[in-house]
DNA sequence: AATCCGACATACC
DNA sequence: GGTATGTCGGATT
């Protein structure tokens, strides 16, 4: 179970009639417990109170008391024998009327009316096996009103159809920002009297919901009527209470979905929350769950990301401000000075989602600008940062509803925290701030437009949200002499995963750079954007799958940055973006600064440690730029290496090791057909699987065997079915791999493509003839053995693990990027015997260790010793051959290797005939 | 004709 | 339910 459901769980057991013999389970049950868990617990087989009431090892002790007695059923619980045997972190006591509960680990108390406690409910997340607790626990509310949205929703939806249609879906989404606007306005005195809004619904309207509708819909009129209008409006007393609003978001059609009973009094639980709390850090990024289908899955996992988010804005220019804070001291001119800098800094977002960079960065600049006034002695002193220097792009339009929403909000709170209430609400209404949230393709829009360079006008561009012209004037004012920044996240998508019309943006934007650019993954497009405006000056910082430094994107989207004139300033180099809750995406990704100034200092940060630095290169390591390419041919003249063969048979083609048995025993004669099959796992782990292998000539006599007819059907099914042209065609050959690249006549060298990176060597292998090295290895067939001595060498992984792609952070082998760029000194026949032997001792370390597999044998912290020192002997013979000498570090090794691969590319001797040549 | 990648996928404790 | 670590086949060149 996840936050979200949670909640909606013990909300409903809040809600209904209090049962004193059940309540123990509903709770337990409500944490996500499982029935036979509860069932056990009820049966007495697990319950361990000695209080007569229900005690979960290593959870709560719960005890439901007569009327009044909740306080001393609380002690008698924490002071149960039974509790501590039972190492409860909780301890809860009800009446049904209180509620009182303790966490034993924090020694926090919750204490409340019993209809109240799902306001506590972050209080006992533990229960649910929730980890990330504390930030949860922070955005408690944030959760539940998300819950209480989502239901709204759904329900709306369901009773309004139409407004479901992506015609209509904005208009939806915009609705939904306005309630949102209402609930937060009513609980900090932006509407006259608290609870106005909900309070008004609640007596206006029928409760069977029949005229909710227009209730609220007259409410919006007048929230969109000046008050110099409102007696020619014709207002009902009721909803003449509302102020005047606009700024936008109350502008046009005031039409509101029909509100069944059960929607209208949704909305009534949803009013009687308390919105101060709403966070717009998060809140933003949870809401869009609500509004959209493929993230209704994550609702409420949004709850980490703010230290994420800082990893971009604070090397990119927060640290810098601060710093400058931090010179300036009591300096009344410099501190001036600062402010009239920071009044002048517009943040871009191009991908702003729900706007959570743009508010973070807003509220982070708040702060430094309140510590400015507080020691020149203006506290009281209105904001000089303008909400509209804080702008952005959106192509979903209901989280570019919520940024312009969350902005308002989070402006709010900043008065409110720096200045007080009574100065917020002063010059809160009516909203003047001009929407500077886009919706749009960032990859079709002008960025210019949107955030012009210093000095220049602004070009308005059609929003239909817009109703009245900016004041051209004022932004010009603004934006004089002012800084860009431009953040953000914007979306990843390989290359074999996106829509014609997102190839399309890239095409747009790359073609003309590179004719490989639909290799490109997304994002690559807003750095494409980036470089085509950096020499104004902006500085930008994206974070990035890590992918776009690695592999392909090295080569490719690289050269084009670089050349650009554009270069890395900063990098926080492969970190999880990760929600630490289950049904959330992960990925590794990477933050990069880039800017087009060269006086800038440069910094890689690691571990919240940040190093400086002369250069950074496109793998986000110390260094000038490698301009790496794929080679099809090794560049060493080494012997070539293919990829193993690939069958696209939906498994069909592959046997278990059981299987094999099977056919083995029902079908002699299925054995010739039977071949050990290898690709990663099987080389690393030592598992065993087999392939069929036929050749054409034997198909028939092949299909005469039951099993493996049914098995060819199978591929050619699933070829058949295949949306990839090429592998339907292959469906009239079911018995062959759709790629066949090769196979050994003595022996194979053989790679595993993706391997873990806590290994200290790659882990290659031997496999004799009758083996078939599937796509998800390398293979040199028939290569001398010296060639094993350089793939298991130090030199060998630390170039693989730079220059080629990965998983991840796994390594991810390749031929033409990490086996054909491996630049290697021409060697003697001396160097090939040593190496040779090196290779053979290896080989034998390994065979001593009998039937250990790779992965044992690698295991970082139980490498045998044996193993390790043939290894370094192999590393001695190798690295003597390029220096004379070891190698110091692995820094040393890669600086070695591209210069080396800088001399040798270009050069790039190639001989067919020795490169070809076999042992 | 041959290969690189995955806002991953999944088997493991 | 986190952590560890590698499948599979499409879209590409």
């Amino acid at each position: 179970m996840n936050a979200v459901e949670i909640e909606e769980a013990i909300s409903e057991l809040a809600e209904q009639e209090f049962d004193a013999q059940a309540f123990p389970y509903a709770f337990l049950e409500a944490f996500g417990n499982k029935a036979t868990t509860i069932q056990r617990l009820k049966s007495g087989a697990t319950n361990k109170s000695d209080l007569d009431g229900v005690l979960q090892t290593n959870n709560i002790h719960i005890k439901v008391c007569p009327v009044g007695e909740v306080t001393q059923t609380l002690i008698a619980l924490k002071e149960s024998p039974a509790t501590a045997r039972a190492k409860a972190k909780f301890v809860l006591s009800t009446d049904g009327v209180d509620f009182e509960a303790e966490d034993l680990t924090s020694g926090e108390n919750v204490a409340c009316p019993f209809t109240e406690f799902p306001d506590h409910f972050g209080f006992f997340l533990p229960l649910a096996g929730i980890t990330t607790v504390q930030q949860i626990r922070e955005n408690a509310f944030d959760i539940r009103a998300t819950s209480k949205l989502n239901k709204l929703y759904v329900e709306l939806l369901k009773d309004n159809p139409d407004w479901g249609t992506s015609a209509r879906r904005p208009e939806m989404n915009h609705f939904m920002a306005r309630l949102i606007f209402c609930f937060f306005a009513e609980d900090t005195d932006i509407f006259d009297g608290s609870g106005l809004f909900t309070n008004t619904i609640d007596q206006m309207s029928e409760r069977d919901g029949s005229n909710t509708a227009a209730i609220i819909s007259e409410i919006f009129r007048a929230m969109n009527t000046k008050s110099s209008d409102r007696v020619a409006g014709n207002f009902r007393n009721w909803a003449d209470k509302f102020p005047y609003v606009n700024g936008g978001l109350f502008s046009g059609s005031t039409e509101v979905p029909n509100f069944s009973k059960i929607a209208r009094s949704y909305l009534i639980h949803i009013g009687n929350l308390d919105w101060k709390r709403i966070n717009p850090d998060i809140f933003g990024s949870m809401i869009q769950a609500v509004a959209d289908d493929d993230e209704r899955g994550a609702l409420g996992m949004h709850y980490t990301s703010v230290p994420n988010i800082l990893k971009v804005l604070n090397p990119l220019f927060l640290d810098d401000l601060r710093e400058k804070l931090e010179e300036a001291g009591d300096n009344s001119r410099k501190l001036l000075n600062l402010r009239n800098r920071m009044a002048r800094i517009r943040v871009f977002d191009p991908a702003c989602g729900s706007g959570n960079f743009l508010v973070i960065a807003y509220k982070e600049m708040r702060a430094i600008e309140a510590e400015i006034n507080r020691r020149r002695g203006e506290p009281d002193r209105r904001t000089d940062i303008p909400l509209t220097n804080f702008r952005g792009i959106e192509l979903r339009d209901f989280p570019a509803e919520i940024a312009r929403l969350a902005l308002i909000i989070a402006e709010f709170q900043c008065d409110v925290l720096y200045r007080g209430q009574k100065e917020a609400l002063a010059e809160f209404l009516p909203l003047d701030a001009m929407n500077w949230i886009t919706c749009g393709n960032a990859l079709r829009l002008d960025w210019l437009s949107i955030c012009p360079p210093t000095g220049t006008g602004v070009k308005l561009h059609s929003d239909d949200l817009l109703e009245t012209p900016l004041d051209q004037a004022q932004i010009d004012f603004e934006n004089e002499g002012g800084e860009t920044y431009i953040c953000g996240n914007p979306p990843y998508l390989g290359y074999n995963k996106q829509s014609s019309s997102q190839k399309a943006d890239l095409e747009a934007i790359f073609s003309s750079k590179t004719k490989n650019w639909r290799s490109l993954d997304y994002i690559s497009g807003w750095f494409g954007k980036f470089i085509e405006i950096s020499h104004y000056g902006f500085d930008a910082a994206f974070v990035a799958t890590n992918s776009v430094c690695q592999g392909e994107h090295a080569a490719i989207l690289w050269s084009i940055i670089f050349n650009s004139g554009t270069s890395i300033f900063f990098a926080v180099p492969d970190f999880r973006w990760a929600n630490n809750a289950s049904n959330n995406a992960v990925v590794t990704v990477s933050v990069i600064g880039l800017s087009a100034k060269d006086d800038h200092s440069r910094a890689i940060y690691t571990d919240d440690l940040k190093r400086n630095v002369s250069c950074i290169n496109q793998y986000l390591i110390e260094g000038a730029p490698v301009p790496m390419a794929a080679a099809s041919r090794s560049i060493s003249g080494l012997p070539h290496m293919l990829l193993g063969n690939m069958p696209k048979d939906g498994g069909n083609l592959i046997l278990s090791s059981d299987e094999a048995a099977e056919l083995r025993r029902d079908f002699e004669d299925a054995e010739q057909y039977l071949y050990g099959f290898f690709g990663s796992q099987e080389l690393i782990n030592g598992t065993l699987r087999y392939c069929l292998w036929i050749g054409d000539e034997d198909v028939e006599i092949a299909r005469s065997i039951p099993p493996i007819a049914q098995r060819l059907a199978g591929v050619a099914n699933m070829r058949l079915a295949s949306p990839a042209k090429s592998t339907r065609d292959f469906a009239d050959r079911p018995h062959r791999f759709k790629q066949i690249q090769g196979t050994a006549t003595q022996y194979t060298i053989a790679v595993p493509s993706v391997s873990s990176e806590r290994r200290e060597f790659l882990p290659v292998d031997l496999l004799s003839s009758t083996n078939i090295v599937s796509s998800l290895a390398f293979a040199l067939y028939d290569a001398p053995l010296w060639n094993l001595a350089l793939i298991a060498s130090r030199l060998h992984l630390v170039w693989v693990a730079t220059v080629c792609g990965k998983l991840e952070t796994r390594y991810r082998y390749s031929n033409t990027l990490g086996w054909n760029t491996f630049p290697l000194p021409t060697l003697t026949d001396k160097n090939r015997t040593d190496l040779t032997r090196c290779a053979e001792d290896i080989l034998l370390a390994r065979e001593a260790h009998f039937p250990a597999t790779i992965a044992d044998l690698y295991d970082p912290e139980h490498m045998p010793e044996d193993l390790r020192a043939a290894h370094d002997r192999s590393d001695e013979v190798l690295e003597r051959i390029y220096i004379g000498r070891r190698f110091r570090n692995d820094t040393e090794r890669m600086e070695k290797l591209f210069e080396l691969y800088t001399q040798m590319s270009s050069a790039a001797p190639i001989n067919k005939t020795t490169s070809q040549k076999k042992a």
